[in-house]
DNA sequence: TTAATACCTACCTTATTGGTAGGTATTAGT
DNA sequence: ACTAATACCTACCAATAAGGTAGGTATTAA
């Protein structure tokens, strides 16, 4: 089935958020966040580049080594890390980043309506942050514990 | 590239919009339909029967036949087009209609996430019916000529 | 020196997308 | 009755993307 969200961005964000959880300013290896989150440790080696790329984590290697968070999770923005992961967060081909304009574009009926999801989908992940949605489930534990 | 909405949706709808243009109570031919639209009638043919079969557009046999919209455009919520055609609107596979539940979705942080999005683009859609899109460009037109 | 790690690149399988091809059934006009 | 125009149906197909796997190399701590 067609996904708006494939698993690159799902995977990536719940490296991050295991990050965010488990690394107390150390290095956490992806060999355990692949375990606890049972994903495949390659898969995920073949996703993190770009996240390292783009000052989202860093690596260490070696023994003793892993990845960790470069900013705060307050700082880092959701719709940023799927963008990345994602390539895009286009809803329809026209509106994507390296999109040749279409010749209907004048005449088109649908193109606003795309554009204004496109607005609404980006805003909505430019409004969160990695601390929002590790903060939902913790409040939630302490709440009911 | 994978995009949120595909040919299905973005044709279809192209087509509603048609023929609340051009269909004035009477049955419009596929084929010039394509002809306008610049789509493969035979695709069209392809894309259109989910659109017959849950009471959008009916279709007349025969030589003069064609189709049209059984409702008015103003009843015509672009949501329930939408999930006809592309089956789903769900952003991530455990939000769609019959996925089995995750076994994970106790403790998914991200869940809470895609639901909220979910809802959000499902609202967006269902908060604008053919008319909206139609007269978008009708009116400008009508301020600038 | 060794074990553990990040980092890199080529390959692979499957599903989906975006169609095409070739028909049959039905109807209006002549 | 015949013909042309239409909807309607089903099988096939090529290209692409998704979702990985395989097999390495480079680097570092102990």
């Amino acid at each position: 089935m067609r996904m708006m969200i494939s698993t690159r961005g799902r995977y990536a964000l719940r490296v991050l958020i295991d990050l965010a959880e488990h690394g107390d300013g150390g290095y956490v290896p992806m060999k355990d966040i692949a375990e606890r989150q049972g994903i495949s440790l390659k898969y995920l080696e073949r996703i993190l580049p770009v996240l390292t790329k783009n000052d989202i984590i860093e690596g260490l290697q070696g023994k003793g080594g892993g990845y960790r968070l470069i900013k705060p999770p307050e700082e880092c923005g959701i719709g940023g890390i799927l963008r990345l992961t994602e390539g895009d967060l286009a809803p329809v081909a026209c509106l994507s980043s390296g999109a040749e304009p279409c010749v209907r574009s004048q005449e088109c009926r649908t193109y606003p309506l795309w554009a204004e999801l496109a607005q609404l989908v980006n805003d909505f992940f430019d409004g969160k942050t990695l601390a929002d949605v590790v903060r939902a489930d913790r409040t939630a534990a302490e709440e009911t514990g």
